[in-house]
DNA sequence: CTAGGGTTAG
């Protein structure tokens, strides 16, 4: 008879539950050894799991306990409980393979990659052999941990066994040679396989895919098929890391292997809607997971996490919100992922009381937490907040590089160019993190933004760093605000020879050549961007309304309500005029040609979005916009009057920060 | 008892 018996270091819940246990009646036992089994393979929670395992140790005959050992294991680490599995382990005398299997296998889930790897290299010294079973395992445990030179090590074990033909240590090995970056090793094992199903296609996809290669990721999906084997769920899956800002035409491809699988389960939705966020297309994302809910395929927390930034994106608040609702219904919460997502949801929707309560309700917060709550105040230019937050996140988190971008940018946003030079201080002096790009334009950003135009040309100047085109561009915009000429016109050069991709660069380069009259640059700019292939970005707005995304184009005449939007914008301009209106038509380049400059001022999107939401809507509702540029100094000066003339609150984000208008006024005192 | 899908900045 083999004893598990009580580990030592039991909690104090756990000797209650013993207590607790011992009062309840002596079962007939092998009914009640039958019904624990079964109880123990469903994963009870750990309370229930604490009190089986007193029963089993206190009441039963034990001669079955080897089985009910590995049980209780299995048990403790689907709860996460792997000490109390390994305290399991340590007390059965007689190992075999199968327990080895399950402990290793438990680090594993558990995410425990090196004790996994341990109880590996110990397992061979106790005489246990490895089966095909622990390869699959362990191999796993190298990949995650992205360690070839044990996984090499592995693989000539698995070689020395005669195992190399098992098609799930096959797998295995891709796997490992595909997350290790080793693309011939796992190319040459899928070759060498005597037998081969779509989860060994499957990994090379996936082993291509992760290092960047999607054509080749595209290949072996078609090679795949002439073997007989049709792409399924996991083959969307393993694709996804390719399918990130690509071309429409490999967003095609994968909308059309969805078209193929079976989408009775969830994971080729939740594929296609991250690929559809991925691919800045937030709109299809939202329309995809309408679709779902229609088709009654349930949510779970990795489509939540998918989706709410595409509602972040679209400002689709009530979409938004009503996601929120169904993760509060189906207990899907607490789940980090998804809090931090919808923390930056809501921010992103303009809601930042909403943002604030999810971050305060949380158990635990990780730096993206904090980042993303950070980040929600800097756009809305709340400087003082952002700074308190700042040092309370100190207290219980090492801020991150990105963290430390948020910061900055919020610094800039508010304007608090002392407390942007202190963090910077702090990032690279108490931190020692090494600035990147990002955080030189952010500082770049900050001085520019606050006059000292000097300073930054300065700080680009003595940067260890070649300047980006970001760099150049935040500066740029610094001497178009401050209309510092000369220097802006050294940095438009500088900026011309980097071959910007954003088109927005190549307007501000035209505008600013224009304003000193440099008219051959200005011809030459128009060239070059016809030449690369450079299209400006056209203006849109999007606005929510009635669970609906309305999406407005500059000049656009495509909406059913276009004829009464343009009477009602009308009819507006004629009192903003009263009240003193003038079109200013001096940043008109930025998303229209110059000839028809002001026609077409007239209708930039975000006028075209808040004329939509006003009709609409009832009097003095806010109206939320967002738009894919910066707001035009036009639409903003308009944006203020038609705030106090309708009396309503208008709040636009653009892709910096967010305008919030009110009689008259807008949150970013002109300084944007 | 085999793979594969999630959140933060600009």
């Amino acid at each position: 008879m083999k004893s598990i018996g009580i580990p030592l270091h039991v909690s104090r819940q756990f000797s209650t539950a013993c207590q607790k246990a011992l009062l309840l009646p002596a079962a007939t036992v092998p009914s009640e050894a039958a019904s624990y089994s079964q109880v123990l393979d469903k994963w009870p929670d750990i309370r229930t799991l604490k009190k089986i395992h007193c029963r089993i140790i206190l009441h039963l005959n034990l001669s079955s306990c080897i089985s009910f050992g590995i049980k209780l294991m299995r048990a403790y680490a689907a709860r996460g409980q792997t000490s109390i599995t390994r305290q399991i382990f340590d007390r059965i005398p007689e190992r075999n393979v199968v327990i080895f299997n399950v402990m290793i296998r438990s680090y594993v889930n558990n995410h425990l990659y090196h004790d996994a790897l341990f109880m590996f290299k110990s397992m061979n010294s106790s005489n246990t052999n490895p089966d095909y079973y622990t390869f699959p395992c362990i191999l796993k445990a190298c990949s995650a941990s992205m360690d070839l030179r044990v996984g090499l090590q592995v693989h000539t074990q698995v070689l020395k066994m005669n195992l190399d033909g098992n098609l799930y240590v096959g797998n295995g090995l891709i796997a490992m040679y595909g997350k290790c970056g080793s693309l011939t090793g796992a190319r040459s094992v899928l070759d060498e396989m005597p037998r081969r199903d779509v989860v060994s296609w499957n990994s090379m996809v996936a082993g291509y895919a992760q290092n960047g290669g999607f054509n080749d990721a595209l290949e072996v999906c078609r090679e795949m098929q002439t073997f007989g084997l049709n792409p399924d769920a996991g083959t969307m899956a393993s694709l996804l890391p390719a399918v990130t800002n690509t071309s429409s035409e490999n967003v095609a491809f994968v909308e059309d292997m969805f078209m193929k699988v079976r989408r009775d389960e969830l994971v080729p939705w939740n594929v296609m809607i991250a690929i559809y966020v991925n691919n800045s297309m937030p709109n299809k994302a939202v329309e995809l997971y309408m679709e779902m809910e229609e088709r009654r395929i349930e949510p779970d927390a990795i489509t939540i996490s998918s989706i709410l930034p595409a509602c972040g994106d679209l400002s689709a608040m009530m979409m938004g919100r009503r996601i929120h609702k169904y993760v509060e219904r189906k207990r899907i919460l607490p789940n980090l992922s998804v809090e931090n997502a919808l923390i930056d949801m809501h921010a992103k929707c303009g809601c930042l009381q909403e943002a604030k309560e999810v971050f305060d309700k949380m158990h635990f917060r990780d730096v993206v937490s904090w980042t993303s709550v950070i980040s929600a105040y800097g756009k809305s230019g709340k400087g003082a907040k952002v700074v308190a937050l700042f040092s309370e996140m100190q207290e219980s988190i090492t801020p991150d590089a990105i963290a430390f971008v948020s910061i900055l940018s919020a610094c800039s946003h508010a304007g608090l160019l002392e407390e942007g030079r202190h963090f910077y201080e702090l990032m690279t002096k108490e931190y020692k993190i090494v600035p990147r790009l990002e955080h030189f334009a952010c500082m770049i950003d900050l001085l520019g933004r606050a006059g000292r135009v000097r300073e930054a040309y300065d700080f680009i100047k003595q940067m260890p760093l070649e300047p980006n085109e970001t760099v150049w561009g935040a500066f740029l915009s610094a001497c178009h605000v401050h209309k510092d000429m000369d220097i802006a016109l050294e940095a438009a050069d500088h900026l011309f020879q980097l071959a910007p991709k954003v088109s927005g660069y190549y307007v501000l380069l035209s505008n600013i050549y224009a304003k000193s009259g440099r008219w051959k640059e200005v011809a030459s700019i128009r060239s070059i961007m016809k030449c690369r292939g450079i299209k400006k970005l056209p203006g849109i707005s999007n606005v929510e309304l009635n669970n609906q995304v309305h999406t407005f184009l500059a000049g656009g005449q495509s909406h059913p309500q276009s004829k009464e939007i343009y009477e009602e914008l009308d009819a507006l301009i004629g009192k903003m005029k009263d009240a003193g209106y003038v079109p200013e038509t001096e940043d008109a380049l930025h998303d229209v040609e110059d000839e028809d400059k002001e026609n077409h001022l007239a209708v930039h999107s975000e006028k075209l979005a808040i004329v939509f939401a006003m009709i609409n809507t009832k009097p003095g509702t806010l109206i939320r916009i967002t738009k894919n540029l910066r707001v035009c100094r036009d639409c903003h000066i308009a944006a203020k009057l038609i705030s106090k003339i309708t009396e309503r609150q208008i709040i636009i984000r653009d892709t910096n920060r967010f305008h919030h208008f009110e009689n008259g006024f807008c949150s970013c005192g002109d300084y944007w």
